[in-house]
RNA sequence: GGGAGCAUAGCUCAGCUGGGAGAGCAUCUGCCUUACAAGCAGAGGGUCAUAGGUUCGAGCCCUAUUGUUCCCACCA
């Protein structure tokens, strides 16, 4: 599969050159801060040329598989694409360390609506033209040149993250395949009796010309009126007065209702009125829909405009006129409202009634109004003929799937929105009168009457001969991207793809489109494989801006990710928003995270030089037990540690807790102790440990640069090529595992004991304002010689301004003693030093301990404590009160000295 | 009306299955200690929203309350 032999391998990079130079004693000036720019772009070429992006060919591989939640092929990179492309590489770089087959199927959506809205945009600002002026086909024809214009930019912007996709099985949702699976899908449903056509109502988007579907209503809260309307009783002088929130509608009423319980419409029910303005004639229908406590008990209806009043309608077998055309505007032939549109009519009609006295009051009142999630139109409810999908019996699997766990939602929670949405789903509409997307395959006779549907192309009526239609809605978006998963792997055929790599491992996508895809991708796989998509759907939030708004175009606060990768490179921007959040939750972008990740880059480039520039080796390994010393077995402790916790972190998709602890151990362990305690070792070059020293510092970077990869995948690769190593690219070296031998608690705490003595010490100058260049011999009374010696001296002379280490008492009496754990350090810093400071902060020192001490005790004397608490608590508390006692000690000794 | 999230340092947020609270930024002090001033060393700063409860032990679990954000439903 991959093209190993003969590859021309070309990383080369600045610090292989740091290296080579440092190493020929020259001088170069070489780069102090990372420039990500050119390195990236390289990189990535070479990862792409070398073949990695594709499953490894290991055919004994587990598979691991993510299809991309696909971007609108027209669309650009934002951050919320970036979020979900990092989130989904991470995994996937991690997983394919680990040696799965693991394969990441990119691609794009035909987004039906957005992209024909941009290419009609397009089309009336150059052209002055609309789509009817083109036709159909040659419209279509403009829409594809439009998609090869665009559609490899946001292609080439996810590389530019560093993503990792298999680009050879790049699938875009109108490609042959993908169509052949939506055709496939259609009819067999239709088949099923789980698609039909019928005039129902639906949302009417009139801007967009279009029907779409419930899930693409969004509801805003806008001020608005409770209009009182007498309608008059027939032979009679009495009146019912309706509320109502859109008098225009009046027009379209069929009847009004009342509640069959409300005592005071009783007599009415079963009488005609006379609809005002129209003066046709309606009746008074019961129904319980009505609210005996809301409005005024009586509720005009208006079957064709309101989706309530539609099944009011069908239960009262009402006629159900639409009084309004596709755009909205008012279709009463030979009325004066007739091509008004909807608002101006709404003006019109209140006028009218007001000015025959039908107006009683008008109350503000604000309400919910549906608008199109697409362009904010509000949407009209209207019957329509369209498609719908039957979706009571896919539900059901559906639901199960997640009740038994075969499906997974990481956080847990979203699996109860996911419930809710699915118990009370509507049947989908899924026609849209647009002409950029699936083309319904149905036929129509108008010869015969006859429909068929197909899965080829027919020209001739089956059951007459005649010549035949094709229906002329296409299919709703997501009714294609819901069989993405396995479209983009061969299904309807079984293919050697669809075999491997479904069903996928984990969905990466926001919580925003669980009931636009995520519940559709559940039962569209369900229903025509028989297996649910993927095992996992890995959730997470929006990313908003620094004052926690949702970046939008019109209120111009997006954040460009190209240009925050252009000035600080891909990896901290990954870093950037895979750490600080936790998943499902919303995030905040700012110039401070953003700027903090880019330090954190720069600090491993230049722990990066350091150790380049100190070495001298070609190979590295970790040396033999005895060669090491304390701070080796330390830091390689503390690796090996943060191995298993990373691992057990990426397995349980908490990718920002992993990436938080590698950048305290890079940062806070490694950077700040480690490399410290090695110079000493690293300075003199003759020394014993000084390629012990060199060992140990490249293994634990180059080891360390593994785990991050998955994370930050251009900087660890470059600084991996520097290092010596025997795979070809950290991107395919084997993630390190947890290794038993590698553990060394003892070393952890003697070295822990060093630091805390070390840090004490520096506490105590700077307290003092003793200037770090101001050195002091150091003299340290302790038991502990296999803690404080010899070996170790050298770490007080380097981190902690000791002149000298001396291990017997200081005979100044104006040494300030320091007391660490079981040490009690005497510095001869001041001239002078106040006696009753002394005391007073040795006495503060001891109080402290002791209340301690005091805790402690009680808490282990507690015998609910001892008998429930499990037993490495208790010993883990032990050990504290030994260590505190050992400390009193010394502090009593300190206090005593002292008079 | 139903559901969910959030409330922890001045700000933004972590805190995994309960074992005496952390980071980044900001603030204050001192340092160009030749990997890094995009840095180093040190410091200050928190009744973990409130009230109960469970537990030997609660930021974490349970109940209620308050504030806040979001999703779903749509009573015309």
């Amino acid at each position: 599969m991959r093209p190993v032999d003969g590859a021309l391998f070309y990383f080369t990079g600045t610090l292989f050159i740091i290296r080579k130079v440092a190493n020929n004693m020259s001088n170069h000036e070489l780069s102090k801060a990372y420039a990500p720019g050119e390195i990236e772009d390289r990189i990535y070429k070479t990862w792409n040329d070398n073949g990695y992006f594709r499953p490894n060919g290991d055919k004994n591989a587990p598979a691991f598989t993510i299809v991309i939640p696909p971007p609108n092929v027209t669309g650009q990179l934002h951050m919320g694409h970036a979020l979900d492309e990092t989130l989904q590489d991470i995994l996937v770089r991690y997983k394919r360390m680990q040696g799965f087959s693991a394969l990441w199927v990119p691609g794009t959506d035909h987004a039906g609506i957005a992209t024909q809205i941009k290419v009609e945009e397009n089309l009336r600002v150059n052209e002055g033209l609309t789509r009817y002026d083109l036709g159909r086909e040659k419209f279509l024809e403009r829409v594809w040149a439009w998609k090869e214009q665009y559609g490899n930019r946001i292609i080439n912007q996810l590389k530019k993250l560093g993503s990792s996709c298999d680009w050879e099985h790049e699938r875009f949702t109108m490609d042959e395949g993908c169509s052949k699976a939506v055709r496939e899908v259609f009819v067999n449903l239709y088949n099923k009796g789980l698609i039909y056509r019928g005039n129902r109502i639906i949302n009417w988007c009139p801007n967009c010309t279009t029907a779409i579907s419930d899930a693409e209503v969004e509801y805003s809260e806008q001020a608005g009126n409770f209009w009182h309307i007498r309608y008059p009783i027939k032979d009679s002088d009495g009146y019912v007065t309706v509320a109502t929130t859109r008098p225009e509608t009046m027009l379209g009423d069929t009847a009004v209702a009342v509640n069959p319980n409300d005592e005071r419409y009783t007599d009415l029910v079963g009488k005609m009125l006379i609809l005002p303005l129209v003066g046709k004639e309606i009746p008074v229908v019961a129904d319980d829909y009505v609210d005996l406590e809301f409005g005024t008990g009586c509720v005009k209806i208006t079957p064709a405009h309101d989706p309530n009043d539609f099944l009011v309608g069908q239960r009262h077998d009402l006629p159900m006129p639409r009084i309004m055309n596709d755009d909205a505007t008012i279709c009463m032939p030979g009325t004066k409202y007739d091509g008004m549109d909807r608002y101006e009519a709404r003006k019109a009609i209140v006028a009218d009634l007001e000015a025959g006295g039908y107006l009683v009051k008008i109350e503000p009142h604000s309400h919910n109004v549906g608008t199109c999630y697409r362009c904010k139109t509000t949407v009209e409810p209207l019957t329509s003929n369209q498609w719908f999908v039957k979706m009571e019996p896919l539900a059901k699997p559906a639901l199960e799937v997640i009740k038994t766990g075969e499906v997974k939602f990481v956080p847990e929670r979203f699996t109860k929105t996911y419930t809710n949405w699915m118990e009370n789903v509507h049947d989908w509409c899924i026609s849209r009168q647009l002409w950029w997307g699936h083309r319904i395959p149905a036929f129509y006779c108008d010869a015969c009457g006859e429909m068929t549907v197909s899965k080829e192309d027919i020209e001739v009526c089956p059951k007459c001969g005649a010549k035949v239609r094709r229906e002329e809605d296409v299919l709703d978006t997501w009714f294609s991207s819901a069989l993405w998963p396995f479209s983009t792997l061969g299904w309807p055929d079984n293919t050697e793809d669809l075999k491997r790599y479904f069903p996928t491992s984990v969905l990466v996508t926001g919580y925003d489109i669980i009931f636009f895809w995520v519940a559709r991708m559940i039962f569209s796989s369900l229903e025509h494989t028989g297996k649910a998509p993927f095992e996992h759907v890995f959730i997470h939030g929006l990313v908003r801006d620094a004052q926690g708004r949702k970046m939008s175009k019109s209120l111009g606060n997006g954040i460009d990710p190209l240009e925050i990768i252009d000035k600080y490179g891909a990896d901290a921007l990954r870093f950037a928003l895979a750490t600080g959040n936790s998943p499902g939750n919303d995030m905040r972008f700012s110039d401070e995270k953003i700027e903090s990740a880019r330090n954190f880059t720069n600090k491993i480039w230049n722990a990066a030089r350091f150790v380049l520039m100190n070495l001298d080796i070609e190979e590295v390994s970790i040396p033999a037990e005895d060669k090491l010393d304390l701070e080796d077995k330390w830091i390689l402790s503390l690796f090996n540690k943060l191995v298993r916790d990373v691992t057990i972190n990426l397995d349980n998709f908490e990718l920002g807790i992993a990436l938080s602890k590698l950048y305290d151990f890079i940062w806070d362990i490694y950077c700040d102790w480690y490399i410290e305690l090695t110079k000493p070792r690293l300075q003199d070059k003759e020394s014993e440990g000084n390629k012990t020293a060199q060992n140990v510092l490249a293994y634990v970077l180059r080891e360390t640069l593994k785990l991050l990869h998955p994370f930050m995948p251009f900087i660890t690769e470059e600084i991996y090529q520097a290092l010596p190593h025997n795979e070809e690219s950290v991107m395919i070296s084997a993630f390190p595992k947890f290794d038993g031998k590698l553990t060394y608690d003892a070393e952890e705490e003697k070295m822990n004991a060093l630091i805390d003595a070390i840090c004490a010490l520096r506490n105590r100058r700077a307290e003092m304002n003793v200037p770090p260049s101001k050195k002091a011999t150091v003299y340290i009374v302790t038991e502990r010689n296999d803690i404080y010696n010899d070996k170790t001296a050298r770490f007080f002379e380097k981190l902690a301004g000791a002149a000298k280490v001396e291990f017997t008492a200081c005979t100044d009496p104006n040494a300030v003693q320091i007391v660490a754990g079981s040490a009690t350090l005497f510095v001869p810093l001041a001239d002078i030093i106040d006696f009753d400071k002394e005391k007073a902060r040795l006495d503060g020192e001891k109080k402290k301990t002791i209340g301690e001490i005091e805790r402690l005790e009680k808490k282990l004397s507690n015998e609910g404590f001892v008998a429930k608490a499990p037993a490495a608590v208790i010993d883990g508390e032990k050990v504290k009160l030994a260590k505190y006692k050992e400390q009193l000690e010394s502090i009593e000794a300190a206090i005593a000295k002292l008079q």
